[in-house]
Order: C-alpha cells, then structure tokens, then sequence
DNA sequence: GATACGAACTGGTTGAACCAGTTGTCAAGC
DNA sequence: GCTTGACAACTGGTTCAACCAGTTCGTATC
C-alpha cells in the first residue's frame, strides 16, 4: 500500500522541492521550449490549479515567479499572458533556456555569445581591482588561487567548477563596486547554472591555473595590462575552445 | 462618510497598487535603509501578517518578491532570514537602493561606479552592432536619433528620456545577441527606475544628438572604432557632469 | 550522559468565499 | 440601423481558517 500513501493528489516533485517550484519549472520549460509563444494567453489560475491538482493559492505563487522571470504579465480582469523572454528576458533564464531551448543552432549561437559578456565583466573587475583591492583581498585571491591548482590537479570536473566560482567571487569582492558586483552575480549564477545543468561544457574550459597566476602576478606588480591581458588570453581559449566544439555539431 | 468607506482594516496604498505591492515596498526600504540588518530574522509570517493588517497568503506573496529580489531567504520551519543584498543583489535593486540608502557616500560611490559598467555594456553593443545590424536595424535607429534630436529640442526631460531609452533599445535589436541583451535588460531597466525615483539626475545627461549622430555614422561607414569612441565620449562627459554634481554634497 | 519523544514554533498547502477589474452580449433608446 | 448602457460571465486579487510538514529545543526516559 506504500503507493497509495502519496499525497491525496499532487504534482510529482523531487525531495527538498516544493509544489510551486515543481509547477514553475514546468510551465518554464513549456514556454522556454517554444510550446507556448508569446502573446498566448495561459488558462485561468482556477484551470490550471485544477489541471495541476495544486490549489489556487499555490498555483499563484508559481505564476508570480513566471512573472517575476519577465516570462509571462497578468492583468487583473484579464489574465497571464506569455511575454517574449528572448526580448524581455534577463540572464537569471539563461541556464533554463539552455537547457529547455529546441532550436540547436540557436543554443550554440547563445553559448557563444555568452562568452563575450563574462570576458569583459571579468576584465572590468579585474580593472578596478587592480586600483581598489586591499591586502585581505589580495589574501583570498592567492588562496582561491591555490584552490584552483589543487582542484585541477585532482581532475574533478565538480571541484574545479567550485575553484573557478571562487575565483570570481574573491575577484569581485577585491573590485569593491556594487553596481559591478550586480551586475556580475547574475552572470556568474548563469555560468554556475549552466555548468550544473549541462556538466558536459566543463571540459571545455581551458587551465585555470597560468590564468589566476597571469592576473595575480599583474595585479601585484600594479601592471593592469597584463592582469587583463592574462585574463582575456584564459577566455579567447575558452571561446575557441566552444566555437570548435560547437561547429560539427 | 468617505473617509469610512476605506476597507474594513488595511495598508495605505496609492491608486493601482496592490496590496502586496504596499508591503513589499515598506519591507524593503527598512531592509536597504539598515533597519533591518543581515542576519536578522523576520517576524513570522503570522505576526506580520497581523501587523500589517493583511492575510497572511498576501503576506506570503511580498515576502516572495524579497526572497526573488535577494533581499531574504525563506526556510520551511525556520524563517525568513535578511541577506546581505550588498553581496547578493542584482542591478534590479539600483533604483530601490540610491532611494532608500541613509549613506550619501555609499550612494555617490554606487552612482558613479554605475556608469563605467553601463559605458561597457553600449560598446559591446555597438561592436556587435557594426557586424550583425541588418537594414531594419540602421532605420530603427536612425528613426530613434531623429526622435532624440526632436526631444532635445523640447527641453522636456520626460521626452529625453524616452528617447535615449528607445535609442538603447534599438542599439539592443541591432546587435542581436541574446545574451547581451539579457544582460543589458536590467541595466536599462535600473537606469530608468533611477531616473524616474530621482529626477534630478536627468539634466546632467549631456546632449545626446552628437552622440547618435556619431554612432550611427560609424556604423554606416563600417568603422567601428569611431562608433565607439563616440559612445565613449559621450559617457565620460556625463561621468565628469556626475562627479562634479557629487563632490559638493 | 545519551537518546527519544513531543510540544511549540516555523513556513507550505488547501479550498471556499468574496472583492474587483475587463470584456462581450443584448436589450432599450435614439 | 446605430449607439448606449446595464448586466453576465469571465479574469485576477484578497481573505479566512484549517491543516500539513519541516525545525528546534526542552524534557522525560533509559
């Protein structure tokens, strides 16, 4: 009877998930998939509570993350419609979009043009590092550093991803700029998302290890241009890297 | 009796904004203000629903713009805990921060550290613009700069601002990258929250005629490089016209 | 002293009722 | 025939009261 024991009714969902998230996530991958198109009009929140099995105040809490995603608007007296995410979107779908997106050459051409952004985020922090970061901040770009060569010497795809994050993060935190660091988060979440959902784009990252150097050693030495250009050389790798991984297929 | 026909309890709130909006609002600006402190816990959703006189299901649902704005983390049988938004923010909190910081250093710095990522963000945009823009994409903006110049001419902030906006945005068409855009969403968007929150600002903007003008030149002669150093050029002048503004007061 | 239980929190979910915008229908009036 | 206006019948917004489900911590038990 171990069956039976599940909920009265319910949305399959994975442990630690809750029962809007599990809607969320799949009325995203509708519309991220393109069966859903722009302009088109969901059913009633009193329809699709009844199609999901989820009461009506639950269902809202997923709507509102949709909306909140830029992915669908409600108007009250109206109803929620589906918004152009390609237009209106925001890099917090990034990973999603990957990961649910059908149109193949569309997928390597947004990876692509991924990498273009997160280079010149990353020399922009590098630059104002270089003017702003303090010796504490020097401290845990040397150790992230370190993480990283450790983690790459012991070939876990997962625990250089996790050296790589930190890398960033200590090389957000030397740049000392809010709005930087704003704008940054969503990208680094996209790339974290992205490495999570499509763990096969790993390897394609080049060796971490002469980059974190090539930028210590420059911001060290107070020498910006070559802080950067180690910087931008780890990324033209990656790029070429991608750009020959994605041509055949 | 009007002033008793106001609903039976309830929040103040301006015409065309909801409940949840009211709440969501007030919340936030004692967490970006300081009163309420990282780490601290909020009152439980029973209690603030009771303080604020609201049902507890609208509570949830400013309580969900918190947690999707960064600004706290829920947990199922613990609470609502205040993040650091400082760290975990995103640009969509610029706007809602310069107006309820208590700092005036902070949100000088915050100001000023703004345009540098903003100036990068329309190169890229330009760059990409040069090699992607199609035929549509050079009359929508040419068709933009003309609205601009007519702008200028009126002297009406409002106007300009719209212009520069759709200018922006049909620079964002041109260069055809979805991830730019998403990128550049936020940033445009908190621009234009900032402007609309403090006005003010508006007139330190230079002439923006010169600067269409020379983009769009630029990119028809296929000569990148003057496209952007007119972009450029046009960001430090409004960069100078803001530290200026910040440095008195 | 370690362990297991359970009360008293917390947020998550439910369903029914009602409030409040929006839209289309259809009859009354011109 | 055309306009006008009231009224259904949608839609989302809000409220309420109850219960489900994690977390924490004190206490009774071994």
């Amino acid at each position: 009877m171990a069956a039976t024991r599940r909920k009265r009714k319910g949305v399959e969902r994975s442990p630690g998930q809750t029962t809007h998230d599990a809607v969320y996530e799949a009325l995203l991958g509708r519309i991220l998939s393109g069966a859903l198109h722009p302009g088109d009009r969901l059913p009633s929140e009193r329809e699709l509570s009844a199609t999901w099995k989820a009461s009506r105040n639950t269902l809202r809490e997923a709507i509102r993350r949709l909306e909140h995603a830029r992915l669908v608007s409600t108007r009250h007296g109206q109803g929620v419609t589906v918004q152009d995410f390609r237009r209106t979107g925001t890099l917090e779908l990034l990973g999603a979009f990957l990961q649910y997106a059908t149109d193949d050459a569309e997928r390597a051409a947004v990876l692509l043009d991924l990498l273009e952004p997160r280079l010149h985020i990353i020399e922009q922090l590098v630059v104002l590092a270089s003017r702003r970061a303090t010796p504490a901040d020097f401290e845990a770009l040397a150790a992230a550093a370190a993480a990283g060569e450790e983690a790459e010497r012991s070939q876990d795809p997962a625990r250089v991803a996790a050296a790589q994050d930190r890398w960033l993060q200590a090389l957000v935190d030397a740049a000392h700029s809010l709005p930087l660091r704003w704008a940054a988060n969503p990208l680094l979440e996209a790339v974290r998302d992205l490495l999570e959902r499509l763990p096969l784009l790993m390897p394609l990252e080049p060796s971490f290890t002469a980059y974190t150097r090539g930028v210590l050693e420059g911001l060290r030495r107070g020498d910006v241009d070559a802080a950067v250009a180690a910087a931008r050389h780890f990324h033209v790798v990656a790029d070429q890297n991608l750009r020959s991984a994605l041509a055949p297929g």
